[in-house]
DNA sequence: CGGGGGCTTGAAACTGATCAAAACGCGTGG
DNA sequence: CCACGCGTTTTGATCAGTTTCAAGCCCCCG
């Protein structure tokens, strides 16, 4: 099933017909797996295929005045480069956070079944809308909250979108960053990374140990964050009524809890 | 003429046929004229046109954090609310930055010309992806530059915009914005606009007066800025060979200069 | 002529950056 | 099994860019 997320990920955000989810899961695809660190695009190429994330995180990211800036995170379902059907050349590297594993599909293919049916055009557009309207979150974000709300954004985002394909576990979810790659998306110096999550923690906000981010106050996060998950545009919420993952106190042990 | 500019910039952007050209030029709207600081559209509302901008300029935004961000600027021929066709609940605010014009079209005709032709569908969805790039670059402005960069990028990309529609005069332009709209778009405080601004003057970038920018150097401009073009993806370039707008030396007059 | 919005300036305060160094965890090779 | 090295996290100290506060000015408009 290769495409499977790729499907929830449509159906979740705009509906698909019987038909339409068959001309998906017939796609022919090619396999890859990134190794953590490893480029799928570079920056000027010009793919005759898109991408679609099976498992792992992808980020976009380009250096600008000596700084590696982080645009944009791509999960399980998402298509990070599926504009690279109407505007050909790369102005960006997609790399791989962690380990993950992507399924390309060519271009000829996509174009092929999206002719035949208006329904998955719509469903791809409203994909790029929903990207688009995720972009301009991050410039809110970028422009105008301070460190803290910052991080706290990105995580309630994160976890809103693994929650939509499945990947959340009673608030907590798998997350394959350094703190040097928050720093990169945040527009932060990795120094100041570390002490703002230092205070995430201390505040009781998040555990985050081997790569795994536990919410601890999903509601207290999301108030920090001025999050709504409107945004998203998920068509039926999958969120689970309770919200706090897990409310436990520990204590802050301390160690490398990244 | 209603729509001529956003036919210019369709055009210039993705390529029409005569028939879709003309469909275009057919679309009923109704035309609406807005003061300076005038809400088209607020947050929570889910129109049932979208709008074309004829002249002026619109911004989108919204409170983050009490401060007032801007995400986007938008010009002669943009459709600020194109994406209520497929995402219909707007979360954020339309203003009119000084007065403009703009033409509302119905979500129904705007469907009904699509669906009769692949072309148009095509060009309207290339023109959404062309904004999303235009979100990805804003975040590199916000998350990466400093304070200079971020205005001068503003100003390289507002005039490469403008020139695609025929509005810049020689390396000069009207920018109907207030030294607060810069802050609010580059995430600055005004106390700062103002005094980068006069860096940008010193250095004999560019002259703003009147509502009327000068790039007095588009190439030293453009380096500051790291500027690139393309990720505008205009298919031709109209751009003049000369990069000066106008190298005239004038000395720094001071005034009330914006 | 008065008021207000926008621009400008100065001084002080602060958030976050930079520099530097130490500690930790982990994989590798001896 | 230990030593080494490297990437990552952590901490401290200093520095810089930017914000905030406060006030004054200019110009347009009523």
């Amino acid at each position: 099933m290769p495409h499977r997320k790729l499907i929830a990920r449509l159906q979740a955000v705009a509906g698909l017909s019987e038909q339409d989810q068959a001309k998906l899961a017939g796609m022919p695809y090619k396999l890859k797996t990134l190794d953590g660190g490893e480029y799928l695009v570079r920056e000027g190429d010009s793919p005759t295929s898109s991408t679609v994330v099976m498992s792992g995180v992808l980020s976009r990211q380009r250096v600008i005045s000596e700084r590696n800036q982080i645009s944009s995170f791509y999960i399980a379902g998402d298509m990070p480069d599926l504009h690279t059907l109407h505007l050909p050349v790369m102005d960006h590297e997609l790399r791989s956070m962690g380990r993950s594993t992507v399924a390309s599909v060519s271009h000829a293919y996509l174009r092929e079944v999206m002719s035949g049916s208006p329904g998955l055009t719509q469903a791809f557009w409203r994909e790029t809308l929903i990207h688009a309207a995720i972009y301009r979150e991050w410039i809110e974000n970028l422009g105008a909250r301070p460190a803290l709300g910052r991080i706290a954004h990105l995580l309630c985002e994160l976890a809103v979108r693994l929650e939509l394909v499945g990947l959340l576990d009673n608030g907590s979810f798998h997350l394959p960053f350094t703190q040097q790659d928050i720093a990169d998306a945040c527009g932060l110096s990795v120094v100041h990374v570390n002490r703002t999550l230092q205070e995430l923690r201390r505040e009781g906000l998040i555990e985050w140990r081997d790569h795994t981010v536990q919410l601890l106050d999903r509601a207290r996060l999301e108030d920090a964050a001025e999050f709504s998950r409107q945004y998203l545009h998920a068509l039926e919420t999958t969120r689970s009524p309770v919200r706090n993952g897990n409310a436990g106190e520990r204590g802050n042990k301390r160690g490398n809890v990244i």
